[in-house]
Formats: structure tokens, C-alpha cells, sequence
DNA sequence: GTGGTCTAGACCACG
DNA sequence: GTGGTCTAGACCACC
């Protein structure tokens, strides 16, 4: 796993973390049932505070993302493809929209913004195949 | 302006103050050349610190989304002044990335995510039209 | 607020912050609207670390209990009395199952069961009227 | 014996372990008289630590709802043995004020409660009596 | 060994 | 002054 931290970068160091392990399970880079390495482990791998792994291991552990094996630690979990969580895709709408508004403004047309979301998700997927 | 502020949100008050904007551009309830209030005036509408609104204003000035004359204060760009420069569009595939990983991670499959992309835009172009 | 702490009891201390709270909020001492006491306030006033009292208000939030209103600090939340939310109530008898089970081995009929749920309730509702 | 541990779940195996005793138990699918599996046979079947189950038998004693013979085991105690004593029904009282108070902050109603009450004694009956 | 909890002291963004 | 974040070092429950 390559995680790589700035710890210039205004957003919170748990939140790079979260977000690098997210990314880590898109592309397949880590695989369901896969362990993660213990908060210790990585805490002193990251020069990092172990509380700082924790706090990003708890909000994916909320998320649903990873379980809190015993013993075993942090496993990540399979995601649940028969829901396509009606609550959720709203919720990820809302925020999109936040995008999408910055988007028109700076004339962005429907086509590319598309375009734009399409890549996105691609740019995760290709790697993903690999 | 019909601006609301939620003061037990998370995402601090001149950000809600910045997008709110934004989406008022975005759905042309804010046309190009029009003025803003004054930093004084929408603070006390919104009872707000003067600092909070001068915070929104700046950001969206750097957006290149307003512009700031001396005497008639913060008017609204023109569309023509943003072209969708591919710069642009490339810093917004990587911030949309981050949702597109935690879709794919939640079982949110290809078609869902333009579909929920497309209706994030389509949600603003709607009050557009209106 | 009469907060008290029991720091032998092997119960966490944010929780028994926590649950002291929701006591306070369900017997009504605690308004709707009303708001708590800085986290470091409070955390001086139980002589306890300030990230505990943070704790117990993050998990309250978190609950929909209250909200974290900028510059007023945690206030509480009115409950939304519309919804009996079909979800909470499940959760809530898997839990309570928990109990019943215990109560049913310790030859606790359905009556007494129900007369001890009742009383639970109403010890509440009862400070709640004065 | 149907004792299912989930090794992610917060709460403790041991404590997973007794509580599905206790609602073996209270479901009749342990008769009075019955001997459990010995702690050895338990924790291999289970493939956990011997020392999880023994703790589990040891809180159950405790509880009142097995007793401990040298030759035979762990045996479940007969419902005659265990008397509604006030005491216990106090200290229930106490134990389920907590979710009271949290269901009252949640708007839950009298009824509600009391319907939710009954749903769970009742899930744990009807099993009983197939 | 693991994660969970608590403490103490520090800095920063926000308002 | 407020909460949010980070650090460092400690203890404990569980396994």
C-alpha cells in the first residue's frame, strides 16, 4: 500500500488517510477480506500519531467500509452490490451539486461536466483492472 | 437574496456563503453585472460578522467568479470571462475522484454514478430555466 | 445540570456523560434550545479531560440529539415527533431482546416484564411533569 | 448448538457467547438439567480461546443461570431455582431507564415503548413454543 | 499483541 | 473563546 501523506496540505491528516485507503479499495489495490495494518503498525510507518490512524480507521469502520476484526484488526469489507442504497446515492447527489453549480459558473457545459464525472470514475476503474 | 445560513453545520459559515452564491449564479438567479450586497449590508441580513462575508467574497474573487470595483463593490462575471480551460477541468476530475472512490467502494456501479452526476447538474439547469 | 461521575464504575466516562445528558434531555431539565456547556467548560467543572467531554457531545450529535451550533456551542435538539422512525424502533428491540432473554431465564413473566418496561418509562416521565 | 460469534462486532465474544446461552435458554432450546458442551469442546468448536468461554460460563454461575458441577459440567439451572426477587426487577428497572431515556429524546411515545417492550419478550416466546 | 479509553498540552480555523 | 485536530505517553480489556 502505497499511502502517502502531506502534511502541508490544509485537510486533516485522517482524512488523507481515509481518502488514500478509499482509493486503495476502488482500485482493487486492496482486496475484500484483506487485512489492514494494525494503527501501531502504520501509525509508526507514517510518522503519525496512532490516535490519527484510529480516527480515520473509525470513520471508515462508520462508513462501512472496513470491520474491526478481533485479533485480526482491520479487514475490508465486501461492498454490497445488490443495494444501490437509494439514501445514499441522494446523499452523494447533494454534494455533486455543490461540484456541479462551481462547474456551470465557469461554463462548464452539461456535456463536458459528463465528460468530466465519466473520467473520474474511469481513472479508478482502469487501474482497477490491472 | 435568499441565502440561508445553518450555524450548526459543519462546513464553516462563509464557505454555505460562497456556495450559496455559486448556486445563485449557477441557476441565474444571479445574473452577470449584477451587484452584490456590500459586505456590510449582508452581513447584518444574515447577521453574520462582516470578516465572515468579506472571507466569501475574496473566495469567489479568486474563483474568478466576481469581480470587485471600487465603487459599485462585487458584481457578478460574465459567463464569457471563464472559458472551461482543460486546467480547470482536470483539478475537477481529481476532486471528483474522491466521491467516485467512495461510490465504487459503496457497490455504485458505472451507470449509477453518471446518473447521479447528470442529475446533480440537471437539478441546477432546471431552476435555470424557471 | 447535576452531572455525576462515577470514574470507579467501569463504564466509560463519556458515556456516562452521554447518558447523563439524554436523562437530562428526556426528564425535560434539559429544554430544547438550550444550550450545554463548553466542552471545556464542563470538562473543568467534572475535572475531566476536555476530548472526553468531546467525546460524549460527538456521540450525541452523532445520535441527533444535539447540534453543535457555531459560536453557541451545543445546544439541544427538539425531537421530531412525526416519526416514529420504523428503523430506531427495530434496533431498539434487538436490544431489548438482549434483556428479555436475561429476564425470561430469571422467570420473569410477561407481565412483570412489561410492568418493569412501564416503570422505566414513566420514572422519566414522571420528573419530566414537575 | 447454534452459537453464532462475529469477530467484528464490538462487544466482547465472551459476552456474544453468554447472551446466545441466555437466549438458548429463554427460547427452551436448553432445557433445565442440560449440560452445555464443556468449556475444551466450546472453544474448539468455536475456534476461539478457552479462556473466552470459560469466562462466559464463569459470568453465567455468576448470573445464576448454570451451576457448576466437578463431574458434570456446566449445567443449566431449573426455572424454579430462580425467583422474580424484587431486587432483580430493581435493578432491571435501572438497566432499561437508559434506553427509556434514549427512546424519549427519539420522540418515542408511551405506546411505542411499550408495543417495542412486548415485541421483544414476545420474539423470544414465540420461538419457545415451536 | 490488538484496539479502546483517558490524560495533558499544543496549534489552528472559525467567528 | 469555540470546537477540531494532532501529539505523546499511559492504562486497560480482550484474546
Amino acid at each position: 500500500m502505497f499511502i502517502k501523506i502531506d502534511m502541508t496540505c490544509a485537510t486533516p491528516i485522517y482524512e488523507q488517510l481515509k481518502q488514500s485507503i478509499i482509493r486503495g479499495i476502488a482500485t482493487k489495490a486492496l482486496q475484500p477480506g484483506e487485512e489492514l495494518p494494525s494503527v501501531r503498525q502504520l501509525a509508526s510507518d507514517l510518522s503519525v500519531n496512532m490516535h490519527t490512524v484510529a480516527k480515520a480507521y473509525a470513520s471508515l469502520k462508520e462508513d462501512g467500509l472496513i470491520s474491526v476484526h478481533r485479533k485480526k484488526g482491520a479487514v475490508i469489507n465486501t461492498p454490497e452490490m445488490h443495494t444501490a442504497d437509494p439514501e445514499y446515492l441522494s446523499k452523494l447527489t447533494k454534494l455533486l451539486e455543490e461540484y456541479a453549480a462551481h462547474a456551470i459558473c465557469k461554463g462548464v457545459t452539461a456535456g463536458e461536466w459528463l465528460n468530466v464525472c465519466n473520467n473520474a470514475y474511469e481513472a479508478l476503474n482502469e487501474k482497477r483492472s490491472i
